[in-house]
DNA sequence: TTGTATGCGTTATCAT
DNA sequence: ATGATAACGCATACAA
């Protein structure tokens, strides 16, 4: 048996309470058997008991990140993942811990309301794509604390939730090309079913019509999910008879096919047609050419998603609070401009 | 307040602790106040209280994985993330909780160790590079369920851990470079200081003494941690008066430098130059050409540290045991073999 | 400033 | 097969 708060108490002659008190600072205790306790909770190699601790006080200091089960490679999402660590460290500087989880179906019961029923945690952090109706109602029903990660496709106003600034992000990036001499700007995207995506597509159509371009759709391209059809659709593009002269990308993937296929039909990049794309992969800079990206901020992301929960568990009453973050542009050569 | 046991007792009118016996499948229960207490339990919408649980039975059922801090990319790594996605599944398979946690200090005392002392894991998975001495002699000496992730650098037999067969991964690529064709293969590495690394060159000098090949050294290249370096050390290579027809790379990022290397100075892949590295990344199967890799399942490498941790956490006496996962071979253009 | 007593929800031991 | 009761380690309301 390890050494209780008790143990601790007996040697040094008080009570058990007045241990408890110094160890939370709970009330003013006199310096002597302040001294006294510290001393002997060292020397007896005292460490509370936080299976204890947490019973007594009806709380886990514990938060739930939601991973959605669907996509085995959340995981290797490397934008993803460096929100994680950025939860990791918030949780902890807080004196709480990152308990992760699937939200996979067990039987009837998803593991989520799992965590929220059986008190396995204090608060919940979940993806967009894992906020459904069903899940939110039952958090908001319970007044349990959570926050998503991504704007989520319902109860946008009656929900805390952080993203990035996608439509800005298109934004700006389209904005960039035409300072750089481009005229005609496609896009080229994974798919326009997610938030994100339509986020994406509405900031690059609101810098085409400030531009006073109308022939927007012609330009923007969906792979359907599969962005291996990314090099064939650029090829197409270029064929057509009104080509672009530059192309953004939603992922970095999808820009490498782009560049393979300017380079078979011996388009130049950057000299005929820019490129440039989403999310700041490592890859990016080292590419031929180096790409321009518009870079996203998702350390930042997390780091938001975090505090802005751990404000929610401590103040029950805090309000719901929806953050935007700034992405920025990160300009190398492969939209340096055109040569003619 | 929320239902407990105590008002299922009340309503169906038998004692808590008969409950609870339902709940646990402790006891030998008739039939029919068995359906009244599920009965009641449904009705009442009881969910049971996890922490006076875990209190009760003085188990946590969490399991803790350590991230190495000291590497913020730990997290944008896809083969560690393979890894973590596997943990979750097996972990909550096995009715556990899987917490996350930094070993950054907090104070004078790590995280890790307050995850032991504090009881607020059974069982702990921690990378190789944070298996230190001290931590080591810790968990051992309160007989702390652990297991390393990657062979450790000390107490290889005195511990359990699971790695992927680095040697016999550079070892078979080696021989499948003999195979077709190429003669003078070298390794270029990030750096050489890891044991995985040590590993990996091991392989590929045994590999190369089998077919009688003396001037190992001259062949492997460090870049110093630098991946960049390996562009100027492949042109340095091919410089050389025996230049190699084949390299190795210890990652995606390493070949991706080796490939624009040989394009600038004209020498065709495979044709002349075979290329070959570890890790199935998303991109190699993209590249110019698309490249034969080493892929290690670190899925499974999570799935083997995460069941054997469970065991060990189950059963006190389980013994050590290394794991050592097998790699294979994908094969693809950039492995073809010579034409002259 | 400190001690006493009680409770948190569950499990386990000992009865019956 | 089931009930009564103690115990887990800590926090806190109330007393002193």
């Amino acid at each position: 048996m390890a050494v209780t708060i008790k143990d601790i108490a007996k040697q040094v002659g008080v009570a058990p309470s007045t241990v408890s008190r110094v160890i939370n600072g709970s009330a003013v205790i006199s310096q002597e058997t302040k001294d006294k306790i510290m001393k002997a909770m060292v020397e007896m190699d005292y460490h509370p008991n936080s299976l204890a601790r947490n019973f007594a006080n009806g709380s886990t200091y514990a938060i739930g990140l939601v991973i959605d089960a669907s996509d085995d490679n959340t995981f290797s999402n490397a934008f993803f993942n460096r929100s994680v660590y950025a939860i990791e460290t918030v949780v902890q500087e807080n004196g709480y811990n990152l308990l992760i989880t699937n939200d996979r179906d067990d039987d009837k019961r998803s593991s989520v309301e799992k965590l929220v029923f059986e008190k396995k945690v204090d608060g919940i952090i979940l993806p967009s794509s894992s906020a459904t109706p069903k899940l939110i109602r039952l958090l908001k029903k319970n007044n349990f604390p959570f926050i998503i990660l991504g704007e989520p496709e319902i109860e946008k106003n009656e929900t805390s939730w952080v993203d990035v600034n996608n439509a800005l992000g298109s934004e700006t990036a389209v904005k960039h090309l035409y300072q750089n001499g481009y005229q005609k700007i496609a896009f080229i995207l994974e798919n326009r079913t997610t938030v994100f995506a339509k986020n994406r597509v509405e900031g690059y159509e609101k810098a085409l019509e400030e531009k006073g371009c109308g022939e927007k759709e012609d330009y923007i391209k969906d792979c359907g999910g599969k962005v291996e059809n990314a090099f064939e659709i650029t090829k197409e593009l270029l064929r057509q008879a009104n080509a672009p002269d530059a192309i953004l990308c939603s992922n970095n993937v999808i820009a490498y096919q782009v560049l393979c296929a300017l380079k078979e039909i011996n388009v130049s990049t950057p000299n005929d047609v820019g490129v440039m794309t989403f999310d700041n992969y490592p890859f990016s800079e080292y590419m031929d050419p180096p790409l321009s990206v518009v870079d996203v901020d998702t350390f930042r992301l997390g780091e938001q998603a975090a505090t802005n929960l751990i404000k929610k568990i401590q103040n029950a009453d805090y309000e719901n609070q929806q953050t935007i973050i700034a992405t920025k542009l990160i300009i190398r050569e492969s939209t340096k401009g055109k040569t003619k």
